[in-house]
DNA sequence: CTGAAAGCGCTTACAG
DNA sequence: CTGAAAGCGCTTACAG
């Protein structure tokens, strides 16, 4: 068993209190005689206050709770990771979950994450199945930010999705394309719908129409890119670009387009979303939406952490994206 | 505020003690009308144990620890999503944290993770910027596992990388190749060099000589892995084939490889290691190793976990790897 | 400058 | 079956 406080204190030949003043560092008078006395017990029984136990003294557990539908899809531990820089720059450590968009285990989780009082909770993607307790904020005992969902009773922190969307169609319909497929992703997810909105307005004010056999699910994996790619590719009058949701999809999409003998970006062109790593590398190498989910997460944390207290009102934060033209869309022809 | 035990026990007409064994729900005796007047009370004040209280009084604090280089490197959030499952089972929570592969920010990252009195800690990852207080198991207060890593110290579970390297090579060398380049990992990496140990054992058994020009680093991403490759072509004596401790850095050696008019299979062929979801995307579909990064935190908190108490000594897991034959290696070539 | 004491929100022998 | 009390490991007014 590590040391205790009161180990240290029969150590040193002093109070418990004279203990916690040295090992807290604060700037509490103490003498010169007694803090070393102090110091060398800490340093030899190594001494390491139990966290726990502050947490509870001062009522605060300085820990952050993350949940998110899936930790081993690498956007959301991205996000977390920029919570994680800013929380503990400000000594709050991260505890993070996985729903597997299940509602009973996402009920579980926030059970528990709130059972451990967390200081803060961040709900990352655009999913319904994470219900929050219907009490008012003071009874959570918690603040908590949503990341890539609406809502009024929360901060939120969100992509500008309609807009990038709406930069997509906008490029894709100047190099001349007028039949455009869109491969959604999750049923449900916000951000899939907001990017096809966009997408969608773009067409719209171009004055051409956008057929609903035009939209097909790919559910955010390569598998499901690869399928809807063949589907559309299937309808009565194919698309002469796609636009996929996510990188992921994207590189479905290609394979999908190669089995089919059809050339990227000179029979079809193909634009995805996330800029991933290795959109870069891909031949051709995708045309994608850049959006940095890590500051998504530096973003929530400051938004929580950065109050002294409690804020008066949700604050609702946007983060822009960047369009990154490469060669899958065909515009760098030469 | 939340309500606390003493609220409830207030609500209800009875002692905190009887609220505490209701919550707990236990087998402890109560009388029926007395449980159900705890009952109402617990749900008329929302009433959420205080884990943090519950924790220090058991002795218990219920939260594992893990420690990786880097959590937006998907490899790593993907054996914590394993570490999480198994804990999360066992009423477990877990504090994840990226260490940059800082030694500093590793350290206090540590010492952070052990002020939490975390139950169980989870090292990720060969790198040895993480470095345990040297003293004795029982005044670390916490159950210790390493993944990837090699120790005697604490118990262990590793992937089957010697064994790997080595049907890498015989596959290769089987198809004909002879001179084979091997794109390495980050500089420490205990997972290259054991893939690099096998596959040249495969080597030297077909009694063909591996030249020290034949590896070059990568460092893990697809940059790297593009570079990494370009050098290796660029040897006086070039590889037929390509043997990547990475999928990510194989990305990369396709696009290199790609660039430089060089067809793959046909011209060079290449494996990766991983097999990432998108592996089977690529266009050549890529051959490579499949290993599951999920498994091995399973593993490692069932080691932890399970123990009633700690193990008699530290125990040391290897996992198995499958090589998944696809089309970059040319084995089906038709 | 230092310490005794109350308290954070629980659990758990111990009595009754 | 129920409760008063001690205790988990700290912090922090309050006295001196």
């Amino acid at each position: 068993m590590p040391a205790t406080i009161r180990d240290v204190a029969a150590e040193a030949g002093v109070s418990v209190a004279t203990v916690s003043r040295v090992a807290s560092g604060g700037d509490y008078p103490i003498g010169a005689e007694t803090k070393a006395k102090v110091l060398a017990a800490i340093e030899k029984l190594n001494y390491r206050p139990n966290g726990i136990a502050k947490g509870l003294t001062q009522r605060n557990s300085r820990l952050v709770g993350v949940i998110a539908p899936d930790m081993s899809n690498p956007y959301y531990p991205e996000v977390t990771r920029g919570i994680e820089d800013v929380a503990g720059a400000k000594g709050y450590q991260v505890l993070s979950c996985s729903t597997d968009r299940d509602p009973a285990r996402a009920s579980a989780t926030i059970d528990a994450l709130l059972a451990k009082r967390v200081a803060a909770l961040a709900v990352i993607g655009g999913g319904d199945e994470v219900v929050l307790p219907d009490r008012d904020l003071d009874a959570l005992g918690t603040e908590v930010v949503m990341i890539g969902r609406a809502t009024r009773r929360f901060s939120t922190v969100r992509v500008e999705n309609v807009q990038a969307g709406h930069e997509v169609g906008r490029h894709l319909i100047a190099l001349g394309h007028r039949r455009i497929g869109y491969v959604a992703g999750h049923p449900g997810s916000t951000a899939s719908d907001e990017r096809l909105r966009g997408f969608r307005r773009a067409l719209k004010e171009a004055g051409v129409e956008h057929r609903p056999e035009h939209v097909e699910r790919g559910g955010y994996t390569e598998a499901g890119g690869y399928d809807a790619t063949r589907r559309l590719m299937h309808a009565a009058a194919p698309p002469s670009a796609i636009f996929a949701a996510s990188d992921r999809m994207a590189i479905g999409a290609l394979a999908a387009l190669r089995d089919m003998q059809l050339r990227v970006p000179d029979d079809v062109a193909l634009v995805g979303f996330d800029d991933i790593p290795m959109a870069e590398y891909l031949r051709p190498a995708l045309t994608t939406v850049s959006v940095s989910a890590h500051r998504l997460g530096t973003e929530a944390m400051r938004l929580l952490l950065d109050g002294s207290g409690r804020p008066a009102r949700p604050q609702h934060l946007r983060v822009r994206t960047r369009m990154v033209i490469r060669e899958s869309c065909g515009a760098r022809r030469n």
